[in-house]
DNA sequence: TCTGGGGTCCTAGGACCC
DNA sequence: TCTGGGGTCCTAGGACCC
């Protein structure tokens, strides 16, 4: 048996813990530049604003309706996210984090009333944190999911279920008919793992609910369609096909890119935003103690301005040997980016993943120890954890690596002029610069 | 006219999730 | 003018092997 607990308008919520004014406003929080809404409070909802909705069609709300739109403050989200998760680790024995504004927690061995349980566990989160939550309990995952969905819609939209379902809905307690009806009522698309492609041909095949699709033959949907649908039919059956995992698996791949505000053109802007991304995700990647082999670089034009020239390209750069070394993989980055630039065209956006990561403890042994490499390694290790430190005490960026090149030593140059005029001393061959 | 029968590894692309 | 930023898994097909 599984509980679902997912916080509502998770971003949102938490900017109303630190501004109660905006209790009852229609609430946006808008991606990156202000492009388009990530999160959106009810009140906005019901203006008939679409999560991914683009900034600039619906910023006439703002006077229209009292439409209020923040940046993100992810910081503050994934702050807000281990104090919620810390009050869903009692729920259970075990407890598996999904995403930053949801965790199971697998109900197995724990006695007594499980919605009474749950609807406690709501109140203390909402009492001690502010973020309001629906939980749903089901006996596999993807039921659970769906109980979820249940409470909030109940809640959200009265009449849409049973009132006795609002904020905590427990299928585990309820006769298998009633269950039933509760599936009827519910849109096949709604169902965790299926979206909208296979969404749509489900309903051109007949099947419209959840109760549609739980009463197909499993066998025939792996046939039709896929493994994963299949494991999705028969969790609906009660089967669980899906694995709890409790401990956070290292990423397999790291990314980090951008939109950006305004089109690029020229290849040093592009390049100032790959090293930009490189450190992000050499960062990243040092954090779960790992290494890559590759390193992809991608540039692209807007599809959104299709009367426009589109480029869209990326390269894998293969890494000599696996590294988390911001300068090698800053390094390749910008190899590649070299390799696919075009000038003429207007850039979008851009973007650095890190690809064939394995473990940092793997690789080390490769060098002898005490070896020129190896003493080199370890200090580079040594700058690479200063690095992270400072960036995580005095906020990110504020230590970078200089590029090599005239650019780089430009702007090493100007930095140690400002700096000395200010009464420091720096070192010319210092790789670390302080962001004034 | 017939054109082995597996197996593995890799990659690209599709579909899904939040 | 302005359109997010991450991730995962599965499958099909090709290359290659014996």
């Amino acid at each position: 048996m599984f509980a679902l607990v997912d916080a509502n308008a998770f971003y949102v919520s938490c900017e109303k813990v630190f501004r109660p004014g905006l209790n009852g406003r229609p609430v946006v929080v808008l991606g990156n530049n202000d492009g388009c809404v990530i999160a959106r409070s009810d009140e906005a909802r019901k203006l008939g604003i679409k999560m991914g909705a683009p900034w600039f069609e619906i910023r006439h709300l703002e006077d229209e309706a009292g439409l209020v739109a923040m940046s993100p403050n992810f910081a503050l989200y994934a702050d807000m996210s281990d104090r919620v998760m810390s009050l869903v680790a009692g729920l259970g024995h075990r407890q598996m984090v999904y995403s930053i504004d949801e965790a199971f927690a697998d109900l197995t061995g724990i006695r007594g009333d499980m919605t009474l349980r749950c609807r406690r566990i709501r109140e203390r989160i909402l009492k001690w944190t502010g973020i309001p939550c629906g939980v749903g309990i089901g006996s596999t995952m993807t039921l659970s999911k769906l109980a979820n969905f249940i409470a909030k819609s109940a809640e959200r939209k009265p009449g849409s279920y049973p009132e006795q379902h609002v904020q905590v809905c427990n299928l585990v307690a309820l006769p298998a008919h009633e269950i039933d009806q509760l599936l009827a009522r519910t849109e096949v698309g709604e169902i965790w793992g299926v979206g909208r492609r296979i969404g749509a041909q489900l309903q051109e095949a007949g099947v419209m609910t959840a109760l549609d699709l739980k009463r197909l033959d499993a066998a025939a949907v792996k046939r039709r369609w896929s493994v994963v649908l299949e494991r999705t039919v028969r969790e609906l059956q009660g089967t669980p096909c899906i694995g709890f995992e409790e401990e956070v698996a290292a990423k397999k791949q790291i990314a980090c890119t951008r939109s950006f505000g305004r089109p690029v053109t020229e290849l040093s802007d592009l390049q100032q935003a790959v090293t930009e991304f490189s450190a992000r995700v050499a960062e990243k990647l040092r954090r779960q103690n790992s290494h890559a082999g590759q390193v992809l670089c991608f540039i692209r034009t807007s599809p959104f301005r299709f009367q426009d020239p589109q480029y869209s390209r990326s390269i894998v750069v293969p890494l000599r040997r696996p590294s988390n070394d911001n300068a090698e993989i800053a390094g390749a980055a910008l190899r590649g980016l070299r390799f696919i630039y075009r000038s003429g065209y207007q850039y979008a956006k851009a973007g650095v993943m890190l690809m064939d990561i394995g473990s940092a403890d793997i690789f080390q042994f490769e060098l002898p120890l005490g070896s020129p490499e190896d003493e080199h390694n370890g200090a580079r290790g040594t700058l690479m954890a200063a690095i992270d430190e400072l960036n995580l005490r005095y906020g990110r960026g504020t230590v970078q690596l200089a590029s090599a090149g005239p650019q780089g030593r430009a702007k090493v140059w100007a930095m140690r002029q400002e700096r000395m005029s200010q009464g420091y001393t720096t070192r010319w061959d210092e790789l670390a610069v302080v962001r004034a």
